[in-house]
DNA sequence: GTCTATAGTGCGATAGAC
DNA sequence: GTCTATCGCACTATAGAC
């Protein structure tokens, strides 16, 4: 550790911390970099000494955000007696990372809108993030648990729904304790993949 | 009809026309008046004497967009014994329109994240749009024959649905005609659903 | 209603001192 | 690595002639 580090930790954490309320509260096209240095605390020079533009600012945020989602998702032994309710802790881990993480969240949401970033990206970054997925699918259509439909589209399927339910909780913070919503929730998403 | 009407409609519809493709193609922030005005082979001061801002212009066109669509829709008088069959009548027509208006429905997505319309505004759209979503789940449910979650956390869901499939055969379009394909993206839809 | 011309603003990014 | 200062550009919106 260098003997004159400041109280902050370093200035690219700063930036970053600071980039993301911002983009969460004000859209990632209305918030300017003079204003993500003002917020941080440092100099306009200094945001892109540690990002070459703007838009590497934001897929750098959004890799950060991601990694540590997919460490929250706990790695499991799918057993075919056990599958529903592997699932369901899986799904609850995600949703709980949702919530305990709602800017990240949004801002994940919006940038799948942000235009600047291309198709591909968005798409390497999809398959990354959602691997797990592709296997308890897989894994339940060969144990006749799941239906047999197209692949592809269960998977766009499961991640439209664990987006719209995780932004009904961030919406609605209150609800997300009551058993009544967060087991309607994972019924909603589960029923509709079973045979 | 007036004597000198131009072979273009009106410069109106030539802005409003040209502001769609361009918004789809390039987001509703990266699209600037002036590439509008000059799309529409117009000048900008013409475009803000129609509009008086670029919100308002992006409001109305979302309004008459949703006015179409809705219009897509046919009523229905719900019947317990045929209300499965029912629902896929107007799932299929929503997909249908939306497939038939990519750019219409892209729009809308877009809308729904563009920061400069406040959320009660789109709360609002939302609510007039799928008021016969909200009929059918609140039919269902009175018989048995859908499940007795939160009610608006289904409308959530099932809007979130339509969105995810729709998206999923406008970015596929040989897989719409598809029966494998169509059929297990209503599958998915109302097994979610039912009791 | 439509045009041309431009005012006024704020942006992303760079240069160069320290 | 960080700063100050600023460039060059594109944007929304307006003014005023026709």
């Amino acid at each position: 550790m260098p003997i004159h580090s400041n109280q902050p930790k370093n200035k690219k954490q700063q930036l970053l911390d600071a980039a993301l309320t911002l983009f969460v509260n004000q859209g990632i096209y209305a918030t300017s970099t003079a204003s993500i240095a003002k917020t941080a605390g440092v100099a306009t020079g200094t945001l892109f000494h540690h990002f070459p533009s703007k838009e590497v600012l934001v897929l750098e945020l959004y890799k950060k955000i991601k990694q540590d989602f997919v460490l929250q998702i706990a790695p499991f032994k799918l057993e075919v007696t056990q599958l529903e309710q592997q699932t369901k802790v899986i799904w609850q881990q995600a949703i709980d990372w949702a919530l305990a993480n709602a800017d990240q969240q949004n801002f994940c949401l919006l940038v799948m809108q942000y235009q600047p970033l291309s198709a591909q990206t968005k798409a390497q970054i999809f398959a990354d993030e959602f691997s797990f997925l592709k296997e308890i699918i897989l894994f339940g259509q060969q144990h006749q648990l799941i239906a047999n439909y197209p692949i592809e589209l269960m998977l766009e399927s499961a991640h439209g729904q664990f987006l719209t339910s995780s932004q009904f909780f961030i919406n609605n913070t209150e609800l997300a304790q009551e058993a009544k919503y967060s087991e309607a929730a994972f019924k909603l998403f589960w029923k509709s993949f079973t045979n």
